[in-house]
DNA sequence: ACAGTTTCCCGTAAATGC
DNA sequence: TGCATTTACGGGAAACTG
């Protein structure tokens, strides 16, 4: 009769960690007859297991302002803090790692009408909790996977024996992931690559996958599993690239074969965004250029990671990127989005203004640039004399430039409901 | 006959941050005879007023292992909390900020010997207390000002009526701080910069400075203090210019006119570095060039502050520096070092080495870059600098008095109550 | 020794208080 | 309202602990 909300967390719900205030709300679905009398309910975490709430955990509903009038009551700035056995003994038993291990609130209350005596009690879908940041993703790997396979409320021991999921289940979840935080899910291209990637070539949909493959195993040759990497292409784009990401600018999710498949005969300076596979959140672009004897060539920058972005947005990173050879500075090679998209048509938008000039000085600007080897042949306009040379176009964009800009991404929190 | 050691923090100590853990000692100076009894020690923080101790404050005294075996107690993983009161009643006045405000933690022992009931009570230097880091600077400006000029144990009422200080008994605190928390102390021109920004032109040595323009009234026309704008520059030397400044390739302290006296005539591409005086914790860099009609021009960068300085080390700036004029990049304006001191000489042993290249990357740079509008050059005119100067017996005892791990404080009356 | 996990705490941002 | 102060908590790193 009780249904439970779940807490809410800043991103994502249903995980929470020790420490960091959360909240939860309860409402009564049942109209009680002429209820005056106060009824309180007690909200407890996991009764002996490891964990506590901290702060006050008992107050009285009230009749529910917004809707229908039903009672509810939310409790605010809850806390969870472990509890410390003398003796080592651990609520669980230790085969399972802290982000498979599930929990869950309790509410309870009670009262007597016409002498009946009555308790209700329920719980909240089950709960991963953490001590530290670097958790989350896995722990968002446990409610994705308890989520997608199983409609049981509260199946506590789950991950003790996870099922499967098949390839159409899951890559539809990672879609939505994408959709959800990011604001544009995967296309049948990205999932397919995707697919590979995890299962193997030639994935189809209704191979099974299973959950340490998805998020416990290391990627061959890897030190992080299939989802820790997604994830953290996910966090890149949530935290610099979302406007691009969103406008479709970012293949992103391209094999280095296709890559190349892809960029091969296309008119010299066709690039395009890849997410690299070998670090965890980092974006490289390759662009194509014509070699001497006629073939095509492909160049691609080091993978630039959020120390990187924080420094130089990524689309001013391909407005001022270089490429220096034996100390001449040649121009921008990127010149045109994949297919053919001229790239300020593509990215333009995104460029940061011109920062004010703070009088007397002489502006500090950071230019992206690679240093070709000696031997490399990168035929784009090498400049004059001793002097490298910038195209006036490119001059121009120079003159606006970096500038660290903050942002609030607009969190969607994830609604399951049972 | 008891001594209290200070509250250990970090990097200075005398400040507590409400929340964080500190450490403190008490020793017992006299022997007493045949102690087997326990003698318990109790501390407390501020007698009623608006913090306390959250943590367990009572522990028995011990022989010291290391010296000459007194009694001695330890109190470890201390931490303060503000008490919350119900009516507005605050311990302080409110006409102090926070960092004025001075505290104490007291140290009780009580036992009986021969009949006599014995209470020992002593207490620390004054302490203060903040709630966040960014409060850490103002702090310890008060730590300063309260051990610079007085000898009091215990006066916590100090900052309603604080002295004046000489600029030379500041003068020397100021060096000795770059010295103690940045490894090398502020020359004599340095320390003659300083005295004319805080003092005007023309300050001498027995010039008074109040409590209020060192570290409370807001230079004029700035948004901060004279302290704060100082101690920005700590920290930045701290974090980012540590070799640098500890090589003296950092003249830092110099009036905008001085500067140019100083480049003037000197050879085209003569630069120094300079701390903005309009920024907090920022650095920039002047250099000289010949105009076309024979004059000098100055060019000055737009302050690097610790965002810029965490994206590209500071000598790299140095080294890969370049200008742009009307699409033409030129070479590294900087070459000599002032006076005359060739830029690889001075800095090439800060140089990151290149990254190792990422296969089949190509690496991912950053160089630093200003657009000059248009433009003649000039150059020159010598002169030397002075060496720095630093009176060692002063620094000696303002070491010991304020340095946290080799302190030795001069206290602290037995209070003796039978 | 080591990996999984938690704790610590700075530094930024937001909230709170006055 | 604005300023002073505190709280919140992400994130990197150290400490802990089996």
């Amino acid at each position: 009769e009780t249904q439970p909300c779940m807490p809410t967390h800043p991103q994502r719900s249903l995980i929470i960690k020790t420490g960091v205030q959360f909240t939860t709300k309860v409402r009564l679905l049942v109209k009680l007859p002429e209820v005056d009398y106060q009824l309180k309910v007690k909200t407890t975490f996991d009764k002996n297991r490891q964990f506590f709430i901290l702060t006050n955990n008992t107050k009285a509903m009230d009749v529910e302002d917004s809707s229908n009038g039903c009672l509810s009551v939310e409790f605010r700035h809850l806390q969870l803090k472990e509890k410390k056995y003398i003796n080592g003994a651990k609520g669980n038993e230790g085969l399972l790692s802290v982000t498979e291990e599930l929990h869950s609130l309790s509410f309870e209350a009670h009262f007597t009408v016409l002498g009946l005596s009555i308790d209700l009690e329920t719980s909240s879908l089950p709960l991963v909790v953490i001590s530290n940041v670097s958790q989350l993703p896995a722990g968002w790997a446990s409610v994705m996977w308890y989520n997608l396979l199983t409609d049981e409320p509260r199946n506590l021991g789950y991950f003790g024996n996870p099922p499967r999921a098949s390839w159409s289940q899951l890559s539809e979840v990672l879609s939505w992931q994408f959709s959800s935080f990011a604001g544009r899910g995967l296309n049948a291209d990205q999932l397919l690559m995707l697919g590979d990637k995890l299962l193997g070539q030639g994935a189809c949909s209704d191979r099974q996958v299973s959950w340490s493959k998805f998020s416990k195993e290391n990627i061959p040759g890897k030190p992080f599993s299939f989802w820790i990497w997604l994830e953290s292409i996910l966090e890149l784009i949530r935290k610099h690239l979302l406007p691009v990401w969103n406008d479709n600018n970012i293949m992103g999710f391209v094999s280095k074969d296709m890559e190349r498949a892809l960029l091969k005969g296309k008119e010299a300076g066709t690039f395009l965004l890849r997410f690299s596979e070998s670090h965890l959140g980092g974006i490289t672009f390759t662009w194509v250029e014509q070699a001497n004897n006629g073939e095509s060539k492909f160049n691609s920058v080091e993978p630039y990671t959020k120390s990187r972005l924080a420094a130089l947005p990524f689309a001013d990173i391909i407005r001022d990127y270089k490429v220096m050879s034996e100390g001449v500075v040649s121009q921008n090679p990127l010149k045109f989005l994949y297919p053919d998209i001229p790239k300020d048509e593509a990215f333009s938008r995104y460029y940061n203004s011109p920062q004010s000039k703070v009088h007397p000085y002489l502006p500090a600007l950071l230019i992206p640039i690679s240093e070709l080897p000696s031997n490399g042949t990168i035929p784009l306009v090498p400049c004059s004399s001793p002097e490298p040379l910038m195209s006036p176009g490119e001059f121009h964009l120079l003159h606006e430039q970096l500038c660290f800009n903050t942002m609030s991404p607009p969190y969607s929190d994830l609604t399951l409901t049972s």
